[in-house]
DNA sequence: GTTGCAGCATTGACATGTCAATTCGGAAGG
DNA sequence: CCTTCCGAATTGACATGTCAATGCTGCAAC
């Protein structure tokens, strides 16, 4: 009792969550950007590239590559579009199974790939890995498990509940 | 020299990166998402509201509420026009400067505001704050503020040169 | 067999972001 | 006076995300 107003962070604590928010997404802003002028790829291609450069065949089915990168099957499906538009990659339906869709990559698609993926690297390695010494790599690492663990238990997105 | 195959980041550190940027959008979106589901404002608009709601008069230069918030012209201006169709802001034109608007937040747009700030910190000390221990804190503190700096010297945006 | 549900993928409507013009009116230089 | 430039803000075109329908087809219950 009397210590309920415990539920709201201390100055402190929302300072260091602002930062931490803030600055994660100025690197990714950043890196985007760069990706972009370097490879006309943006972060999302890269992602999905990545993934289907690295499958047999170049090739996944729609839905394992939604899982693969942990994307919504409709933002997935958006996406696809207009990398397809785009001649990045190519969708076909798939023999085995009626439902379903095989992505692959077109080779234009892998070629862009190949040329954004040096730089990009690159990039990481100097705007986040020389940022920070091996010590802070390691806390950075654990804390970001604990956070996932943390979220994982306590927001599955409600995505539950189908009977 | 016969070094340089060092600027790429070793497959450790790689993953930390994707972990560090994915766990960040996904604490990200979660806490949007509750925010949107408590008070109808996203976080775009809670920023802004936020910056307002602490100025007098409820009340800031459209330049001015840009740099405190840290977003780009346009993109304010595109926000607010979404924020004053639904009545969450009312832009007028300053009187002292013949260019310029004043932002101001609404009677409706406070109480917004108001509605959705208890839950949102709240949310920050939920998912956030009491995921990790207090040395957890202090350490992503200084990581944050580490990637800020190198960041900010490595790559301004490239926002100056104007002479 | 037909009814209806379940799974895979797409679509449409809309919110949000970025980038490159564009508008507008005052200040400078001629 | 006229041209040019500048700064504040907006606009338009387009990329990206989310959410809630919608198509489509097999399979299971009846």
């Amino acid at each position: 009792m009397a210590e309920n107003h415990r539920t709201m962070p201390t100055r402190d604590q929302l300072r260091i969550w602002r930062d931490y928010i803030e600055t994660a997404q100025a690197l990714s802003t950043s890196l985007g950007s760069r990706l972009q002028s370097e490879s006309s790829l943006s972060t999302g291609d890269y992602q999905v590239l990545l993934a289907l450069t690295e499958a047999p065949q170049h090739t996944l089915r729609s839905s394992e590559l939604a899982t693969l990168i942990g994307w919504e099957r409709s933002r997935l499906s958006h996406h696809l579009g207009r990398m397809e538009k785009r001649h990045l990659i190519r969708r076909v339906p798939c023999a085995d199974d009626v439902h379903g869709v095989d992505v692959t990559a077109t080779e234009s698609g892998r070629a862009a790939f190949r040329a954004g993926s040096v730089p990009h690297l690159r990039a990481v390695r100097e705007l986040f890995v020389e940022a920070l010494t091996p010590e802070q790599l390691a806390h950075l690492d654990n804390t970001s498990a604990a956070l996932r663990r943390h979220l994982g238990v306590d927001a599955p997105v409600a995505k539950e509940r189908a009977t």
